[in-house]
RNA sequence: GGUGGGUUGCGCCGAAUGGUAAGGCACCAGUCUUGAAAACUGGGGCUCCGCAAGGGGCUUGCAGGUUCGAGUCCUGCACCCACCGCCA
């Protein structure tokens, strides 16, 4: 959500945001519901002055004035709620409007429609090269009982899958690696319910705009598709102290996600799943651009480095207009390669906000001058599982089916070959 | 699932026979001071109108209702505390 006195300033910015993002978004539309918003309101207050003017004269009245003014009073009343109602309905389609403005992106993200137009920015490590025809995820770790894809859609339902064996310790060996490099870099750990109530979502701008991929378990209860909605929510409604910011997380919290519209993607194996878990890095930081930029590189330089630990050759891009959600300024994704597909797959995805989500969120600090302000938020994942294990079993396996297990890992898991 | 108690402004505490949200602590600014403390004065959330000075509306967990008027009365909900039941 965006400040609507900037809106109201800078009409022509937001009109160039939806375009960029390529949003269907009429910014004269708003504008005119905010008009007529504030004209009603005008009105209703107006007489509601008048109202408590009177009403606070009737102690002092005799009798007999008292009940005239008591019978004045209650056609006012009835005149108030009339007009109430129509200054309800104003602002309903204000709220609503207000909802879908698109954050305004950084100069610096590029035009396009979707992943597709997204632009590398680096690459790292050296593509791996297999004396023979590699295998895909699927099958290496089928074949190693790693995973059960037909006993998951059984119990599960479509794209179900239990993880197995050095499939499992993999997981738990990457959760723990992720964990303390960190956490030794002062990220505060935690772990985060998925169980949210709306609130959240909404201020994190995930409903009203993607409801769809959302599960909905009640009236007020929904799973989250990843722990940055409740931990930028952690501290929703509160005001921070200023000398207590950065906050920064590193959360853990199962992901759930309905994948809507997705079907006939990576239907198969473990790229796409409704079900994973994710170690998510998060940020809140005072409000101004240059500390969130310098941040968000940061968050970007904390996976890039558990990535090449790991040994996994990737490349970064900056997403396109088309590409970034509704609150987001700038994204970068680290797009890991799979040999089997010959390209890279997304792994990461770092992104900012300015006050976009805590606007919503309500999360503002008192700034040294006193004044408050709305904190910046931002977040990264730091590992998902069980996709970046998909890309770790297709760089790792060897000629005879085995998967070595990289070195930083070796630790956790016990093992330095899976054979 | 059940019963009882609770929720007051940006933090902490806390008052208000149905009559229009006291007060204290902490915080910030100003005065004073070599500086600081103390003391004193002022300030505080959201929003609308206004160039401004200023004026208005909203805000007692949330949403409704009764009333000329609700922190206070009624209904529903959320959360916190205690206990009962069920259960890992």
């Amino acid at each position: 959500m965006l400040d609507i006195k900037f809106i109201r300033e800078n009409p022509d910015l937001i009109k160039e945001a939806a375009r960029k993002k390529h949003v269907d978004f009429d910014v004269n539309e708003l504008l005119s519901l905010d008009a007529r918003h504030r004209e009603i309101l005008n009105l209703v207050e107006k007489l509601r002055s008048e109202q408590n003017k009177l009403s606070e004269a009737i102690p002092t009245k005799a009798p007999a004035e008292k009940e005239k003014l008591v019978l004045e009073l209650r056609q006012l009343k009835e005149h108030i709620k009339e007009k109430e109602e129509g200054l309800r309905h104003a602002a309903a389609h204000f709220d609503e409007s207000m909802l879908r403005v698109p954050n305004i992106p950084d100069v610096a993200v590029p035009e396009g429609l979707s992943d597709a137009d997204n632009q590398e920015i680096r690459k790292w490590g050296d593509l791996p090269t297999f004396p023979f025809t590699p295998k895909d995820h699927i099958t290496l770790l089928e074949s190693k009982d790693l995973v059960d894809f037909s006993r998951g859609s059984k119990i599960s339902g479509f794209r179900g899958y239990f993880l197995k064996n050095a499939g499992a310790l993999l997981c738990f060996a990457l959760w723990q690696f992720t964990l303390e490099s960190l956490v030794k870099k002062g990220f505060t750990p935690i772990i985060a319910p998925s169980k949210v109530r709306r609130d959240p979502l909404k201020g994190c701008g995930f409903i009203p705009q993607h409801e769809e991929e959302v599960y909905k378990l009640g009236e007020d209860e929904y799973l989250s598709g990843t722990a940055e909605v409740p931990v930028t929510s952690y501290f929703m409604d509160e005001v921070l102290n200023e000398k207590d910011l950065p906050k920064k997380f590193i959360a853990f919290s199962p992901c759930f996600r309905r994948e809507a519209g997705s079907y006939g993607k990576d239907v198969k194996g473990l790229i796409r799943v409704h079900e994973f878990f994710k170690l998510e890095q998060v940020i809140l930081c005072e409000g101004n651009h240059e500390t969130s930029v310098r941040f968000h590189e940061e968050l970007t330089k904390n996976s890039e480095e558990i990535v090449q630990a790991l040994g996994l050759p990737y490349r970064v891009v900056v997403n396109c207009g088309g590409d970034l959600g509704l609150g987001q300024v700038k994204k970068y994704d680290i797009e890991v390669w799979m040999p089997s597909q010959e390209k890279y797959r997304e792994t990461h995805s770092a992104s900012y906000f300015h006050d976009f989500q805590t606007r919503r969120l309500n999360i503002r600090y008192r700034g040294h001058d006193n004044e408050l302000r709305f904190v910046h938020s931002l977040n990264n994942t730091a590992v998902a599982t069980p996709r970046l294990i998909a890309c770790l079993v297709e760089n790792y396996q060897e000629a005879d089916g085995s998967i070595r297990v990289p070195e930083v890992l070796q630790k956790y898991v016990g093992l330095s070959v899976i054979k």
